[in-house]
DNA sequence: CGACTGGTTGAGTGGTCTCAAGTCCTGTGG
DNA sequence: CCACAGGACTTGAGACCACTCAACCAGTCG
């Protein structure tokens, strides 16, 4: 590895938001030696279902996409990630195997943690598992908020919702509304939302229509994002 | 309290499927002073979203379904749970407001610990954060598998897929079946499976015609679980 | 240039929801 | 004991949403 790349999770710019900003500075030095950087390349998987975790993937930069294959080969996002977190802890920790498979949306960099030195890491420190804690407690509710929001909201509030979340954890300001910054296709809109591509084309166009959301080139841009927010029935 | 009514959490019949299998006897004894014993009455609120936890509930005997409200009052069952297990920690975890709601389906008795108490005795039981850690990875698994189950499956097969959870959970083997000892109303059963009453009556009816199912009083009887594996697709 | 990927639109259909009426069951009070 | 109220359950009819299938367009890349 070229030490030119090697960046100490210390000093890592990602860290505060991280499942780390919980460490001192030393116990994150502690960490370098047991990781190595990877890179993937979009379209890339960086696991997938079925197999056996071996370790822990820290996401550097770029984004990924978790998703489940049903059985007619449907896929279903579970979640997004981008830099700062962590990929594939539930089923490292559970010592089972992956359920969802993670691809790469934009190419990413990210630190792999042996499984084993992770474990070792881990032992005797009660803050990082208060915090491996906390953030699993962040996923259920969230998995189990998306759950009612499937189950209940037809699929145009789904879609208006799903932009809506896209934008706050993705977007960034700019002139005249907020730009999400990962290229997504319609596809994976659809995957997000839970349900087929033609009719994700078909509000996402109303939607434009309505002017609610515009496009600049690939990217996707919220105009009146209390207006989604309506569709959504958020608040 | 009366002495006679109280179990200590080291002999309780459920500890070695609950949460608290993994301590010691002695760690076990020191959970019972801060305990309390409550006693919820079918239909009570254990507890209700939106509000602060206070602690946490052990289900010592009956069951309880967890269920979110949606804007137009339609509920969602999130999970049901019986003796031995654990309810509304996500909350008490992360220091969050219930986002769900807890009500008795049976009669109910449970052991209550209080937050700080409880918080106190977990400091420095690595292998009960461990456990904790588990049981979240376990749920957190289920919720995402739910969600593709309700994205992408029929309503049809979500129900038949529920019926089985169901017989698998809280199931007792009987002649020519699987009985299924909650009594659930249709509309809960609709809940569970994320749809409307009328729908789920329809259905049912049709698992009926079809000896896929049938019913004994208020109780609902699996007599053809292959058959229903088949509607639901599993496997 | 053709192949390919991503996006768009149309037509048709079927599943699910809604509204509505009615039945069955159970517990309660006269 | 019966009458009755209310809840749970059942069934029907109609509307509509979302899915499927299919054709087609617009870039992009070798």
């Amino acid at each position: 590895m070229n030490p030119l790349q090697f960046l100490s999770c210390e000093e890592c710019t990602n860290r505060p938001k991280s499942l780390f900003s919980c460490l001192s500075a030393e116990e994150a030095r502690q960490l370098d030696p047991i990781k190595t950087m990877r890179h993937f390349k979009r379209r890339e998987l960086v696991f997938t279902s079925g197999k056996k975790p071996s370790g822990l993937f820290c996401m550097s930069s770029g984004y990924v996409k978790v998703f489940q294959t049903g059985l007619d080969g449907r896929e279903q996002i579970v979640r997004l990630s981008g830099p700062g977190e962590i990929l594939g802890y539930r089923a490292l920790l559970s010592g089972e195997e992956y359920v969802s498979s993670a691809q790469v949306l934009q190419d990413s960099r990210m630190c792999f943690f042996d499984k084993w030195a992770f474990f070792q890491f881990m032992e005797n420190k009660i803050h990082l598992m208060r915090r491996i804690m906390e953030w699993l407690c962040q996923d259920l509710r969230t998995a189990e908020e998306r759950l009612r929001q499937l189950a209940q909201k037809p699929v145009r509030e789904r879609l208006a919702e799903t932009l809506l979340i896209l934008g706050k954890t993705f977007g960034k300001s700019v002139k005249m509304g907020i730009k999400i910054e990962i290229r997504l296709t319609r596809q994976e809109i659809a995957e997000l939302a839970g349900t087929v591509l033609e009719t994700t084309v078909r509000h996402l166009s109303e939607f434009k229509r309505q002017k609610l959301i515009r496009f600049e080139g690939k990217c996707l841009i919220l105009c009146d994002e209390a207006g989604l927010r309506k569709i959504a029935r958020q608040n």
